[in-house]
DNA sequence: CATGCGTGGTG
DNA sequence: TCACCAAGCAT
């Protein structure tokens, strides 16, 4: 206790104080403990535009890691939006097989295409207008307005729904607290470095303010959380439970030709639109195998099929999948059935082969 | 507003 | 092990 002089607004003091300096401290934590990523311009540069653009859409719901090495290889290969405008889709979605959600890739061609025709390769410079184009939603647009163009907006992730609703102890559940959060991170944004502002929320939510065990004695805003206040911090946010799907079956078909594998393209939209797959059944609940090969008409010349012993598992967002394989080898020249093409195997790293395919295929050719 | 949409990591 | 989660978007 310094005095018993100080005016009697003392004790509400602290408040006022820290809600005003939030702002800059979340700041000055940034500048010390900021990660250096690939896509990051050096403290106190300004991102190109199309490196944040690509970021961000290669990170919604990805992590950083495995963000990572698609990141050097897009750039590498297509440096610059002009670039990617004027690649083929097919290219593109070989590039990101393995990352997953594929529509973002059809997406993120589509937009290249949108900038380079309609924008003169230049990207909107506004949240309103970056929300126009294929792929950028209201996140991303926020982001890309503050990071690349330094717009004073507060984009809001997952990382910093959760940051938010922790240091306000938001009761509401998500997604119905979503205006809410949004409101309360605004007031973490000063008037200038939005950007930073952001990226430091994010790097706070990726570091220290995790979704179990967060390590609050790191936290700039340690003294200042309404949920450690409490000391429930890892309750937040709330949420409801989300359901696992119900199992699905199917079967799929590893036809071999000397050193080729029989493959065809799935439908453009969808689970896995437009990536490659080997020919199959349908995958459906509650589906026995037995008849499995009767669901392939277009296999019926094939003999000689070998059952693989075991299944191939894989769990979807929304569901997990058994499938058990079938294989068979045919004469060369046999042709492929309409639909379907023959591709060398070993070129099948380079193929727009989702993972749940690279398995199929892997326990097809194995012993 | 709810659902569909991949994959890999985590405790 | 397995439920949950990761810089969300489109419909």
């Amino acid at each position: 206790m310094v005095s018993s002089a100080l005016p009697s607004k003392r004790k509400s003091q602290p408040e006022n104080r820290a809600s005003t300096a939030r702002p800059a401290q979340l700041l000055a934590w940034y500048d010390r403990h900021r990660r250096r990523l690939p896509w990051r311009a050096p403290a106190g540069q300004r991102s190109d535009p199309y490196r944040v653009w690509l970021s961000e859409i290669m990170l919604q719901q990805t992590t950083v890691k495995a963000v990572g090495p698609y990141f050097e290889k897009f750039l590498a290969r297509w440096p610059d939006v002009s670039a990617l405008g004027s690649a083929e889709l097919d290219d593109v979605l070989r590039m990101w097989a393995g990352l997953g959600y594929y529509s973002r890739a059809r997406n993120l061609h589509a937009c290249a295409v949108t900038v380079l025709r309609e924008h003169g390769g230049a990207f909107p410079d506004t949240e309103e207008g970056l929300r126009k184009l294929p792929g950028i939603g209201p996140y991303t647009a926020a982001a890309i307005a503050a990071i690349a163009f330094d717009r004073l907006t507060m984009p809001v992730d997952g990382n910093i729904e959760r940051v938010v609703s922790r240091l306000f102890a938001v009761e509401e559940a998500l997604p119905q607290a979503k205006p809410q959060i949004q409101a309360l991170a605004a007031t973490l944004l000063g008037p200038a470095r939005a950007g930073d502002s952001a990226q430091a929320l994010m790097d706070l939510g990726a570091t220290i303010c995790t979704p179990k065990k967060p390590a609050c004695s790191l936290c700039p805003f340690n003294e200042d959380c309404a949920a450690r206040e409490r000391g429930d911090q890892d309750t937040f946010p709330r949420k409801a439970a989300k359901k696992t799907g119900t199992l699905r079956r199917g079967a799929a078909f590893v036809v071999v030709r000397g050193d080729e594998l029989l493959v065809r393209s799935r439908p453009a939209k969808g689970l896995l639109g437009g990536m490659t797959e080997v020919p199959g059944s349908d995958w459906l609940a509650g589906q026995d195998d037995a008849d499995a090969l009767a669901q392939a008409p277009e296999l019926a010349s094939v003999k000689h099929w070998h059952r693989k012993l075991g299944v191939v598992t894989h769990v979807f967002t929304h569901f997990p999948l058994e499938l058990v394989v079938y294989t068979a080898t045919v004469p060369a020249r046999t042709r492929a059935p309409d639909g379907m093409r023959w591709v060398p195997i070993a070129t099948l790293d380079g193929e727009a082969l989702p993972n749940v395919m690279r398995k199929v295929v892997a326990h097809g050719l194995g012993e």
